[in-house]
DNA sequence: CCTCAGGGCTCTC
DNA sequence: GAGAGCCCTGAG
């Protein structure tokens, strides 16, 4: 068991960071901590004044450090996409303590299959009866816990069995995805290496990943941070704030070239403020 | 009973 | 290459 703290500072806040829609194993507690179950194991953080408490029994710090980003200046960033924009400053400061987490490209890419015209609690059930069935039980302070399957384990998985978990019509997606990374014809970690057009090329070859799916994977595991998910939620404050348009594309050449490089950061306070923010309509 | 939810595929024109 | 209908399922 690993245990240590970090200071805390102004661009990090976990409510932030688990609620804007990057991830769906992470579990708010009673007592106001996070329970988060990552490839390699069980993560529990918890918020003091000054400094935040985690406690795992993953035995790789560094490991911890690189998923929740802290190696990247947020500051900066938040300065650069808020240059002469209101609009984004005030999704800034609505949530500052984002900051996007560096995932597993395996268990994103089945996560955002499942997400395909679904809605978060039930991706977040489905991806947990998955686990449960395909991926393997470790304890962690006396609860039991399922990885999420790995490659080989989920490939055991036919289209039948996937359909009794309500994958609904995505089955056959999650079905050809895990037969073709376990066999390795996809080779996630070198599409991760590629360029963010060329990577965002391969993967939209896979069956089930169009451009938004895509840019989930991209900006939550492969670090591109200039990927811009377009789904319902960013074209709409997309219309309300800077551009009006029904064409995806053009939604996201207009993030591009006005937030460049961090496009995906934009995206994520955008998302968050409009979503947390929806019953102002 | 209908609609639709953090899309994508396929067929059509 | 743009648009429409369909895909499973469960919640509202």
């Amino acid at each position: 068991m690993l245990e240590f703290s970090i200071e805390n500072n102004a661009d990090l806040q976990l409510a932030h960071i688990f609620e804007c829609g990057q991830c769906f194993r992470w579990k708010k507690q009673n007592d106001e901590s996070y329970i988060g179950i990552l490839k390699n194991g069980i993560i529990k953080i918890k918020e003091e004044k000054n400094h935040i408490i985690i406690k795992t029994n993953i035995k790789n710090k560094e490991e911890i450090l690189e998923y929740f980003d802290l190696n990247r200046d947020y500051g900066k960033i938040k300065k650069q996409i808020s240059k002469n924009d209101k609009a984004m400053k005030q999704a800034i400061d609505y949530g500052y303590g984002i900051r996007i987490l560096n995932q597993d490209p395996w268990e994103m890419l089945i996560s955002f299959i499942i997400s395909s015209a679904n809605n978060i609690p039930r991706i977040s059930k489905t991806i947990e009866s998955i686990s449960k069935a395909y991926g393997k039980k470790i304890k962690f302070e006396g609860e039991e816990y399922y990885l999420f399957p790995t490659p080989n384990e989920l490939a055991k998985a036919s289209v039948q069995d996937l359909r009794k978990l309500n994958l609904g019509f995505r089955d056959k997606y999650v079905y050809l995805a895990s037969q073709a990374v376990a066999k390795g014809e996809i080779d996630l970690d070198k599409i991760s290496k590629l360029t963010y057009k060329e990577a965002k090329k391969e993967l939209t070859k896979i069956s089930g990943v169009g451009a938004k799916v895509a840019d989930c994977i991209l900006l939550f595991s492969m670090k591109k941070a200039e990927a811009f998910p377009v789904d319902t939620w960013i074209k709409k404050v997309m219309n309300e704030l800077y551009v009006e348009s029904e064409n995806i594309k053009q939604i996201s050449d207009f993030a591009n070239k006005r937030f460049g490089a961090y496009a995906g950061i934009a995206q994520q306070y955008l998302f968050y403020w409009r979503r947390e923010n929806k019953k102002l309509d």
